[in-house]
DNA sequence: GTTATCACTTGCTTTTTGCAAGTATATTTT
DNA sequence: AAAATATACTTGCAAAAAGCAAGTGATAAC
């Protein structure tokens, strides 16, 4: 899948990034992959912020566009599909690790995450490897209680 | 004007940011001032992007509301206000500055802009501090040419 | 006092998002 | 082998948000 050339047509920096990444969608699967290791359709919409089936298909569509990830049958299930930062996805963790350091300040943080916050500042570099690694920084939150059926 | 505590209830820090500045106009603002300097009304609707006047009053409004911004009256000019970043505001620029540094990997840039990616590589703590004194990093582009009338 | 500037607001159309249900293909169960 | 289930979507419709043009109110300039 290509990536339409019409768009980005600024010469602005943010311009482009917002264009690519910058709204609550992409930003919350990329989450998804560098915090969580998460892969898969069906675990970007167990996340807790409930997105669409068909937003979620069209940002992940985006995103491999914008050569941000790439989509790979999965080997061991051929019903499944595997997604993968690619390293133009991997580059954009200093992004997410900023906006992370900007909420600890700002918000109150549970133990796990202040962890996570304080291996940031002492341990920046390993942080960065283990995302290029696809290695989960945190383990994914419990799924909060849907609505009941019955 | 208030925040609203309903707001901002999962634990997750990126889903905090994104929630206060995670959207593209709000993010186009936040770069209007941080790297241009701007801080009127009329000076963000002028940007390339051309936000909808509407849309900008509610983001000005919600930046306002989640303590990225201060709003005051002009005492030069009492018809307008002037727009400042608060210290929650200034945090920001690392995010700001995350995005610049990406996207100068995977777009053309012009001269200007490449001397300020070079200047944020050898002087971060100088643009940091240039921020925090509201001095424009870049000379604001010029608007581009708008539909004729006449 | 008339006109212009500045920061919006209002009303309406178009686009995007959200929601529920349905489809296609691969796998597991019976 | 047939039926049920899993996985990754697509489709159709309603609701929300964004975009557009025009209007308002409070200063300020002429």
């Amino acid at each position: 899948m290509k990536h339409d050339p019409k768009k980005h047509q600024s010469d602005c920096m943010i311009a482009y990034g917002v264009d690519t990444f910058g709204d609550r969608w992409s930003l919350l699967v990329l989450r998804d992959m560098m915090l969580y290791g998460k892969c898969r359709y069906n675990e970007f919409l167990a996340s807790n912020e409930q997105i669409a089936t068909n937003v979620l298909a069209t940002r992940l569509k985006h995103l491999e566009c914008e050569g941000i990830v790439t989509k790979e049958r999965d080997p061991e299930n051929r019903r499944s599909y595997v997604y993968s930062l690619t390293e133009k996805g991997v580059q954009l963790a200093p992004v997410i690790i900023e906006i992370m350091r900007w909420s600890g300040n700002y918000m109150t943080i549970n133990p796990r995450r202040r962890k996570l916050l304080d291996r940031l500042e002492k341990d920046r570099e390993g942080v960065l490897s283990d995302i290029r690694a696809s290695k989960p920084l945190l383990a994914p939150p419990p799924p909060r209680p849907r609505a009941a059926n019955g």
